[in-house]
DNA sequence: GCCAAATTTAGAATTGTTCTAAATCTTGAC
DNA sequence: GTCAAGATTTAGAACAATTCTAAATTTGGC
């Protein structure tokens, strides 16, 4: 079992960044602890009111500027699972995202993205997947 | 070879959003006949100017409205391939979508959601699937 | 320490979507 | 056919999510 300090990984931050051209600041580095702190899936406006707490001068482009550094250089991803906000999401395992139409929670469900067969001559980059239906729960009280 | 009226369906749209407690409209008719007419996942917005076209009155709101009635009375798909605009289309067999990164043309393509394994418990209602990379004209030119 | 480049900030602007209230159209009951 | 009830459409306002802008600040290399 690992122990965690406040700061994560804060060397693994600095070199996935540099590997895009970009610095860890700060706010980067806050940003990156809200999205490790709480893993459901938040929008970026619940992202800037969680960073607010630790960091009230953080700015709302700040938030959006920091969450696209860290999906660019590959330590979030960024989710839709409906119209409205987009989520963002710190678990870079290859996975999709069910949604709970009931309860409206995103879960993390493994998926074999690899076995995905597409038409000759695509090239996938990056799978985004979406399930929507009941979770265990709301299914059980139907 | 089936000859395709520049009605189509009629009736079956009559009946399909009959089943939902919608009816069907002029307006609906217009945005249903936009979607099946080109089918490149236009959003919201250009579905609104492609039906002006053919009916100037109509509204940005009904395109809405009328999108919605479609979507629910399973006439059409919303699709969201990223952040930005929600597009739609009106291929109702199951398949996901893969946008090309560097042309940005949206592709169906077949996918056998039917085999996704879930953990115990869930119950898929709908699966959305979303496919970034390049598509094989955008790769060969790599 | 100084400079150039990157980043942050507040707030305005833009874009996408939903809401509102009034007018119009349908449908079914008579 | 006529009428009332309800659904739908309309224009435009309102709202929400995101991006842009320009000035101030911070950072890293020399």
């Amino acid at each position: 079992m690992k122990a965690r300090s406040p700061h994560v990984d804060e060397q693994h931050l600095t070199e996935q960044l540099g590997a895009t051209g970009l610095r860890l600041t700060p706010q980067r580095q806050q940003v990156y602890d809200v999205l490790r702190h709480k893993r459901d899936h938040p929008t970026a406006e619940e992202v800037f009111m969680r960073a607010k707490k630790a960091m009230p001068e953080i700015s709302h482009a700040t938030v959006y500027n920091c969450l696209d550094a860290l999906v660019k250089s590959g330590l979030a991803r960024q989710v839709t699972v409906d119209r409205g906000a987009t989520r963002y999401c710190p678990n870079m395992h290859e996975h999709g995202h069910f949604h709970c139409d009931s309860c409206q929670t995103v879960f993390d469900v493994d998926l074999p993205t690899q076995a995905m067969p597409l038409p000759k001559g695509f090239e996938a980059a990056h799978f985004d997947i979406a399930i929507h239906g009941n979770c265990p729960d709301c299914a059980k009280k139907k």
